[in-house]
DNA sequence: CGATAGACTGCAAACGATTGCAGAAACGCT
DNA sequence: AGCGTTTCTGCAATCGTTTGCAGTCTATCG
């Protein structure tokens, strides 16, 4: 069907190696023929076969990256960044959704290294650390986002501790010495490290920590709705909450919108993760990137690195973190009084000017 | 490294030939050797090598989707079912981010074809019609969500001049006269094929068109926005306003949130296309929904019929519609009264209860 | 001028499967 | 027993590349 590297040979009267050699640019062919053959195939439209080579040279050319969904904005772009990385550099990305199911998701591990990809960035769920630890044997791997605890792979991380602490000194720098934290589980490494670096800002600050002010939870919209009941519920609630995922901010603002709670005059609010339509919410959500660019470009880093180094790549470092940077929109508010008597339905209307910046003054 | 068929047939003492046959069953071997090679080649953890049987029979068991981003929710959810789907047939589906590029699209289709995946479902940008075409002849093509009018592949849509119509006629039932439509570019076939449903829905109903009350414009927030400011400020500003995407969305509620105006009393807002977040925004946003499961698994239907007869498949129908459904929520709301002089600032509280079902009776 | 190194080139064997063809074995039939 | 069928098996070619090895040619030098 398609031209081969026999027909580029037969038409320039060499042998298929010598074909082969000139358009993969191995310099042992005469500088001539090397660039007659170039012409040729391109006139002829040759393309080469990546499965034929691959069979011969156990490469393909593909990178795969394995994520358990989709819907965290986050992958989304990390997906983009990689693919766009990974294009550039002759690599084909293979973007597969593991779900959560652990079958399914070691069934497409399998199928992965079937087609010999030549590396894997892989979102580790925790359900197959054994496997994931196998295959590194075989096929370089880096771990994103989460580090899977069963293994001793590479892993590129946000620097959660680092973000947490960054998010509630912002807080606490706008005046607020009640912050309400929504967490994820402590089982889970990133819920400890953001409980920690809240703890953090909080010690720095003086300020005595209050367990009734922090709940942890799944990373669903569930859990920040009961969490923020809670808190509001609490005999004296917090003037800022800081929810450490969007899923669960989702949570957070019906429940303040069925109170009639406004953002930020009644409540600061702050959030983990960015989302796209955070800035087109009235109030622009402030939030904790996560810094999702730089997180793939590490990961991509790491990864070339150990395809080139092949084996004895062993650097001693195996955690590499990205810096977290606070995006302040309008969602939070400086309290500069000492808290008046909350009124439960002061009307903010609008002044699009109450932004912590502004209110700075 | 890994156990090939030939270590399987040495095991087994027999010729590699019998073993591959043995082991894809195609019944040209005894029962008691296909038996006995399957156990042992489980036993030696045999896994065939796709790359080597692809050279062969020019099969990859890859399929491929092409989508130009991940933003769109409704691809997410496409995406999954894909998945699923064809991985329960045996086939690892390869998702593509095309991006806006032309040439990054294209490039990618050319390294898709060469890895030689048995088919491909792409939602077209209309960039790339030629080349599609031509690829047409040697792979099963199934376009989706889009048409690419470039091209006569065959094509699964939603049923939008439905849907569309469908979300307006729910808004006349309200009670609603004057409706504000924020629709896409009229020379995209969405876009004209939702305003035809909503100018269906008006002329079934009598009412007359206005063609101040229509806006078109990209599938961004920036046109939600501007559109949705050119609508209120109309001498008479719609009761309600249809947005024929969700992008825009985020623009119309960043406007009525900056005004001030209370949803669904002041304005009733039906969105077209779910999101994630929509559930949970207050109020939750009434959508009419594209049917993304269904778009999805018909669309693999399609394509699995086209891989099966190969060659000759052109069945006449090239075009398959899924119906739309509405999903009512709490953004929109019955008007009973002729229409009340609008105070501008009616803060509507809570009253969870004033929905579009409840405020029926 | 002849030897020899160096630069190219071609032959042929891989890579790991599938598959047409032909031979071998087993079987039934006259 | 002889023969034709049927059923199973193995040989070897093939898919499109890459690559070790050996051969050819040119050029350079003594």
């Amino acid at each position: 069907m398609s031209v081969t590297l026999k027909d580029v040979a037969q038409a320039a009267r060499v042998s298929v190696s010598t074909a082969s050699r000139a358009l993969t640019g191995t310099g042992l062919t005469s500088e001539r023929t090397q660039q007659r053959l170039v012409r040729i195939a391109r006139e002829l439209g040759y393309r080469p076969n990546p499965i034929a080579r691959g069979l011969k040279t156990g490469q393909s050319r593909l990178v795969a990256l394995l994520v358990h969904n989709l819907t965290n904005a986050s992958f989304q772009v990390m997906a983009e960044v990689l693919q766009a990385r990974l294009k550039a550099l002759g690599y084909q990305m293979l973007l597969c959704i593991g779900g959560d199911d652990q079958q399914q998701e070691s069934d497409t591990l399998t199928t992965l290294v079937d087609h010999r990809i030549d590396g894997l960035i892989v979102v580790p769920t925790g359900k197959n650390g054994p496997q994931l630890k196998a295959l590194a044997k075989d096929i370089p791997i880096v771990c994103l986002v989460r580090r899977d605890d069963a293994t001793d792979l590479e892993t590129v991380l946000a620097d959660d501790p680092q973000g947490a602490y960054l998010g509630t000194r912002h807080l606490i720098e706008l005046g607020h010495k009640r912050i309400g934290l929504i967490v994820g589980r402590q089982d889970t490494t990133s819920g400890r490290e953001r409980l920690s670096g809240y703890v953090r800002a909080l010690r720095e600050a003086g300020i005595a920590r209050d367990d009734t002010l922090i709940h942890a939870g799944h990373y669903v919209p569930e859990t920040g709705a009961t969490c923020c009941r809670k808190l509001l519920d609490l005999p004296r609630p917090p003037s800022a909450i800081f929810v450490a995922n969007h899923e669960a901010t989702l949570g957070v603002l019906r429940v303040t919108a069925e109170r009639n709670i406004a953002i930020p005059d009644d409540l600061s609010l702050l959030c983990y993760e960015d989302m796209p339509w955070f800035e087109w919410h009235r109030p622009a959500i402030s939030i904790v990137d996560n810094g999702a660019r730089d997180l793939a470009n590490l990961a991509v880093d790491r990864l070339l690195h150990r395809m080139d180094a092949k084996g004895s790549s062993n650097d001693g470092v195996r955690e590499y973190r990205v810096g977290a940077r606070l995006i302040q929109r309008d969602s939070c508010r400086q309290i500069d009084t000492p808290a008046p008597a909350k009124s439960g339905k002061s009307k903010s209307s609008s002044s699009k000017s109450s932004t912590a910046k502004s209110a700075k003054v």
